[in-house]
DNA sequence: ACACTTTTTGACGAAATGTCAATTAATCAG
DNA sequence: CTGATTAATTGACATTTCGTCAAAAAGTGT
């Protein structure tokens, strides 16, 4: 995962960090969150206690941190394509998203999948409600009785919720089909064009 | 919340039991599971500390109960009409777990809707999941080139964060009106028959 | 090679954990 | 009602984790 942004060059703290950072996913790839100290932490990146508290106030600022850096993540790979249209296209940004994911697919499975870690959730609910926010046109919910905030909710939660259990299933699926998947069952109507005729 | 099943007569712990609950949804609306200890449960319980030890392992041992009993409460709301139409008819299944849910808000909206307490969200996804995998006919989704666990996956997530959701805004809409909305959402070719007519 | 920053070390009190044994209090059966 | 049983309280204990020191060691960049 990517460092947030920044000049910090000191080679020492990102690599502080860096071991901080794997160590934390490898813990969580062993155990439950609240099992998880600062000790166990601080060991596993064979770096001092005491070091720990000079990047992060404690165990759920670091985890707010790195989620933030998911969500930059994320969000600047379905940027990639975001010109085209977004959602009803089995190759704009649902398919970025699901290829991205897919190759860091050891720390989303652990981040997403098994283990839930909350602050990721919401964070990755709430760019996931954003992004599919923006393109969604209102004209075909309103003409089926579809309340907006209610098909957002439900969109985003549908999208979140999937790719979690396509991570939990250890991706049986290649993003290609998935996001094909995702179109058939998001929209439809729009997909069966011919299929009456 | 129910007391799970039994034989357990002695009102003392039937009591006990129902200060510990109580005691932990309301510090959970206070601040989050990872502050919480055993001292301010038992605290807030107006008990003694180690006879929380005498219930309870630790407090995962006792979300873990909890949630328990939360899935007991669940399917027996949601068993009262399971001889109707499941999924398809706003006035079946759902509507009746939308209802249950509605008139034990307050607990609900912390567990799944504001905290984040991983196990209720699994526990409860796990139950959706068994649920919708019940009354789901393959026939609609193989026609149209969906598959069926990815379609349970979708479904499952969609209800749950819908509700999650739908709980975080305090309840906005009434429970028929959102088991209607889910009706459009999850199969909206089986519901505008006549639209173009 | 020197000034500066980061990391390590050893240490500290405070808080939380999990578990005792002994005492007090409540409940149930006869 | 009473005695036996079960549950809850009390005070105490060693252990772990927490968060924070100040001082020393190691590293970085100019």
């Amino acid at each position: 995962m990517s460092e947030s942004t920044g000049k910090r060059t000191d080679p020492r703290v990102l690599r502080t960090r860096q071991l901080l950072k794997n160590a934390l996913v490898e813990l969580l790839q062993e155990m439950s969150l609240d099992k998880i100290t600062v000790n166990k932490i601080a060991e596993r990146a064979t770096i001092n206690r005491v070091t720990f508290y000079l990047h992060y106030r404690d165990i759920p600022d670091m985890l707010e941190k790195m989620a933030e850096e998911m969500v930059v993540d994320v969000e600047r790979a379905m940027d990639r394509k975001s010109k085209e249209q977004p959602w009803n296209s089995s190759d704009g940004i649902l398919l970025e998203l699901l290829e991205h994911i897919a190759s860091n697919a050891e720390f989303y499975k652990v981040i997403i999948g098994s283990r839930r870690v909350p602050i990721f959730h919401e964070r990755l609910r709430d760019v996931f409600t954003r992004k599919i926010g923006e393109g969604m046109t209102d004209k075909g919910l309103n003409e089926r009785g579809i309340q907006q905030d209610v098909a957002l909710w439900f969109g985003s939660a549908a999208l979140l919720g999937t790719i979690a259990s396509w991570l939990r299933s250890d991706l049986p699926y290649s993003p290609q089909f998935l996001a094909r998947q995702f179109v058939l069952l998001l929209r439809p109507d729009d997909i069966r064009p011919e299929e009456k005729a």
